[in-house]
DNA sequence: CTTTAATTTGGTTATAATACCAAATAGCCA
DNA sequence: TGGCTATTTGGTATTATAACCAAATTAAAG
């Protein structure tokens, strides 16, 4: 694998990654309706604000979501909702996995 | 939260973790091009041939890859060849992160 | 049946990710 | 200013990942 391969699969994992949690995945699922501040998130993920805080920080950091403080509240929103159509595949291979699952289990 | 919710975000981060490697993600993209051996993989990743087969065990455990024995050799080829499509806004988002960049920089 | 080749598995160690608590910061309002 | 609220940051302990080496497994061939 030639330098310039790494770079771009390093770059993928790198976005693919911030997307590899459970909570941060709700969060994305939740902003794609509409932007909501800290506070909205935490009571829908039901963790420590911190803990929502630096989930928050991995998908910025990835440029997956922008924030934008108003007074005291920091909101935050998707930056490219074609986010979103990424899901239809992962629910596929769930899909996949569920028959090919049932069919091991001879039913 | 409720449990419904939270089943299928830790059902898709699975998925996305197993995506969530440079090297696994080259190997997604060999396989993209037609099935391959463990050493052809190998050769391209260059890494140390136990590596590469855990990579491989990691997609195949999230069931994004089958494998098929002939002979010594173990072939591995992806099961839901709908992952491809997933890189597009992977590659939307890297477009513009750099655009991004660029644009603090400012330049 | 012994040797050789391809792959997987087990073990170890190093590094990264995650959660929570406590403390710091920033903005509003009395 | 002083206090109150929302959020971030720092610290730490726990758990998960990833790499390599060595040993085990499996299939083919002599």
């Amino acid at each position: 694998m030639d330098a310039k391969k790494l770079a771009l699969f390093e770059a993928r994992a790198k976005i693919i990654k911030a997307l590899a949690h459970p909570t941060r995945l709700y969060i994305v699922d939740e902003l794609a309706k509409g932007e909501r501040c800290v506070c909205e998130l935490r009571e829908g993920v039901g963790a420590d604000i911190s803990t929502v805080s630096k989930h928050l920080l991995v998908l910025k950091n990835a440029g997956l979501v922008e924030d934008d403080k108003r007074g005291l509240q920091v909101f935050y929103r998707l930056r490219c909702p074609c986010i979103l159509s990424f899901f239809g595949c992962i629910e596929d291979v769930l899909r996949e996995n569920a028959c090919h699952h049932r069919a091991l289990v001879g039913k």
